[in-house]
RNA sequence: GGUGAGAUACUCAAGCGGCCAACGAGGGCAGACUGUAAAUCUGCUGGUUUUUACCUUCGGAGGUUCGAAUCCUCCUCUCACCA
C-alpha cells in the first residue's frame, strides 16, 4: 500500500526531499489512520489559478486520497513584500478587502481540485501580525548573510550588483516560519521555490518544533510559448476558468514535444498510457493532433464538464479544421456609413485605426469570408461577418 | 559624504545638432506553409479617414538654435568606484 502510494507521489515531481519522512508518514496513515499536513502557499495578488498552479494543487489532491490534510496557505502578509524570486517588482500594498475577496475566488477555484473536507484555507497575516518586532527580529537571528546569498538568484544579482533589498531577505524567513506556525509535515512548491521550501526545515529545526518537514518540488509548466514558465504576467497561461472553447484552443496550440510535458503533470492519464500514446505518434499510428485533443478534452472536462469539453472540440474542428465561422461571435451595432478601419477599432478587434489599415493591407482582414483589399472602404447599410486573422470575429450590424 | 557614468518605444539596445517615428535583437501581430501547431520564410510593429501629410514621443522642467533624442542649466532616479 505504502509503496504504491509512494509511487504514485513521486510521479513527475522534481525532487523530494526527505523521502524516508514521507514513507513514515504514510505507513503511519496505513497503520495507525494518522493523518498528515501538507503545505503550499499562494500568493493573493492573482486571484486566477492557472495550469502552472495545477500541477502543485493536483499533487495535493492525490495526497490527500492517502491521509494528507492540505494546509492552503494564503500569503497576504508575505504578498506585501513580494516574492524576489524572478522579477522584481515592488509589491502593491493589498487592503484586506482585495485580499478575502480573492481568497474566495481561490476558494471556488481550488475546490474544483481539492477536496474541501480536508483542507483547511489559511492566512498567514494571523502569526504574522501577533510578531511584533522582538519576535522579527529574533527570527532574522536564525540565519546569516552569507547562507542566505547562497540562494541562486539572490548569488546572481550580489555578483552583478543588481540591488537586492533587506525585506527581500524576510522573505524565505517569513515563508519559512508559515511551516513553524503551521507544524507542517510537508511542504510543496515549485522548482523555484526549493531554498524557501528548505527555509521551513530549518526554522522548524531552530523553533524546536520536534519535526522537520519534508519537501517536494514540482517542476514549473512552461507556457504557451514553450519556453518561459506559465505566468500571468508573461500572458502564455491557460487560466482554469477559461471558457471551455479558449482552453481548449490554447491546449491544442502548444507544441508537440510540450504536449508529453503536459500530459505528464497534467493528466491523470497513468504512465504507461501515456507512454503508449507517446510510441504510437513517434511509429506513426497516432496523429500528434488526435493525442493533444485527448489531452485537451480531459484538461477542459475537469473544469468544466465532458459535455462542453466535447462542444469545444466540434467549434475548434469548426472554425479551424473546416474554416468555418464559429457558432457564437460577439455582435455590435454600428451607424451607417461607416469607414472599415474605424469599425474594427470600435469593436474592438484592432487597437487602433493604423493597426487596422495595415492588417487590411496585408490581407488579414476578412468581410464574409473575403479578403478586404480596400483600406478606404465605407461600410453601408446591412450586415457583415469581420474577421482579423484566423481567431478574431465579429457580427456587425451597421444601421 | 566625494568622484565618475547613465536614463531612448513592450524588453534589451543603437543614435550624440537637420536625411529620426528613431538602426538592430527579442517579443507581439499578420501572410505563406501545416495538423489550429512547432520549425522555417516574408511583411508589419506610436497615433490620426484622407497617410510621399499632420500630431505626440527619446527621465522631468527650462534654455540656446532657423532646427534638439542629440548642446547648456537645474531637478529626479539608477549604477560604478572611493569613503
Amino acid at each position: 500500500m505504502v509503496q504504491k502510494a509512494l509511487e504514485e507521489i513521486k510521479r513527475g515531481v522534481a525532487e523530494i526531499i526527505d523521502e524516508e519522512r514521507v514513507v513514515k508518514l504514510l505507513k503511519n496513515y496505513y497503520e495507525n489512520g494518522e493523518n498528515y499536513y501538507i503545505k503550499a502557499g499562494f500568493d493573493p495578488t492573482a486571484p486566477d489559478l492557472h495550469l502552472g498552479h495545477t500541477v502543485l494543487i493536483q499533487k495535493m489532491a492525490l495526497m490527500q486520497k492517502y491521509g494528507a490534510r492540505v494546509q492552503f496557505v494564503i500569503g497576504d502578509f508575505t504578498g506585501m513584500i513580494g516574492d524576489p524570486t524572478g522579477k522584481n517588482e515592488t509589491r502593491k500594498k493589498l487592503d484586506r478587502e482585495t485580499v478575502l475577496e480573492n481568497a474566495k475566488t481561490y476558494k471556488q477555484q481550488v475546490f474544483k481540485i481539492l477536496d474541501p473536507d480536508k483542507t483547511d484555507i489559511v492566512f498567514n497575516s494571523k502569526w504574522f501580525t501577533q510578531m511584533g518586532s522582538i519576535g522579527l527580529v529574533e527570527l532574522t537571528t536564525t540565519f546569516n548573510v552569507a547562507r542566505m546569498l547562497e540562494r541562486e538568484d539572490f548569488e546572481k544579482r550580489f555578483k552583478s550588483n543588481t540591488p537586492i533589498s533587506i525585506s527581500e531577505f524576510l522573505y524565505p524567513l517569513l515563508q519559512g516560519y508559515d511551516s513553524v506556525a503551521l507544524k507542517s509535515d510537508i511542504e510543496l512548491g515549485g522548482t523555484d521555490q526549493k531554498f524557501n521550501l528548505l527555509m521551513g526545515r530549518h526554522l522548524q529545526r531552530a523553533y524546536n518544533v520536534g519535526k522537520e518537514q519534508a519537501v517536494i518540488t514540482m517542476p514549473l509548466l512552461e507556457g504557451l510559448d514553450g519556453v518561459n514558465k506559465m505566468s500571468k504576467s508573461l500572458g502564455n497561461y491557460i487560466g482554469i476558468t477559461e471558457s471551455p472553447d479558449d482552453m481548449f484552443g490554447k491546449i491544442m496550440s502548444i507544441s508537440d514535444d510540450l504536449m508529453w510535458k503536459y500530459y505528464e503533470v497534467l493528466s491523470n492519464k497513468d504512465l504507461e498510457e501515456i507512454g503508449e500514446l507517446k510510441r504510437g505518434v513517434k511509429d506513426g499510428l497516432l496523429h500528434p493532433k488526435k493525442a493533444k485533443e485527448m489531452l485537451a478534452l480531459e484538461i477542459v472536462a475537469r473544469y468544466h464538464d465532458s459535455n462542453k469539453a466535447q462542444n469545444a472540440k466540434v467549434e475548434f474542428d469548426k472554425v479551424h479544421a473546416k474554416k468555418e465561422l464559429p457558432s457564437d461571435m460577439d455582435e455590435f451595432t454600428l451607424e451607417a456609413p461607416i469607414w472599415i478601419a474605424k469599425a474594427l477599432n470600435i469593436i474592438g478587434l484592432e487597437n487602433s485605426t493604423s493597426q487596422a489599415r495595415r492588417d487590411i493591407k496585408q490581407g488579414a482582414v476578412k468581410i464574409d469570408g473575403k479578403k478586404c483589399q480596400d483600406e478606404q472602404l465605407q461600410l453601408q447599410k446591412g450586415e457583415y461577418i469581420l474577421q482579423v486573422g484566423k481567431r478574431k470575429f465579429a457580427k456587425v450590424r451597421v444601421e
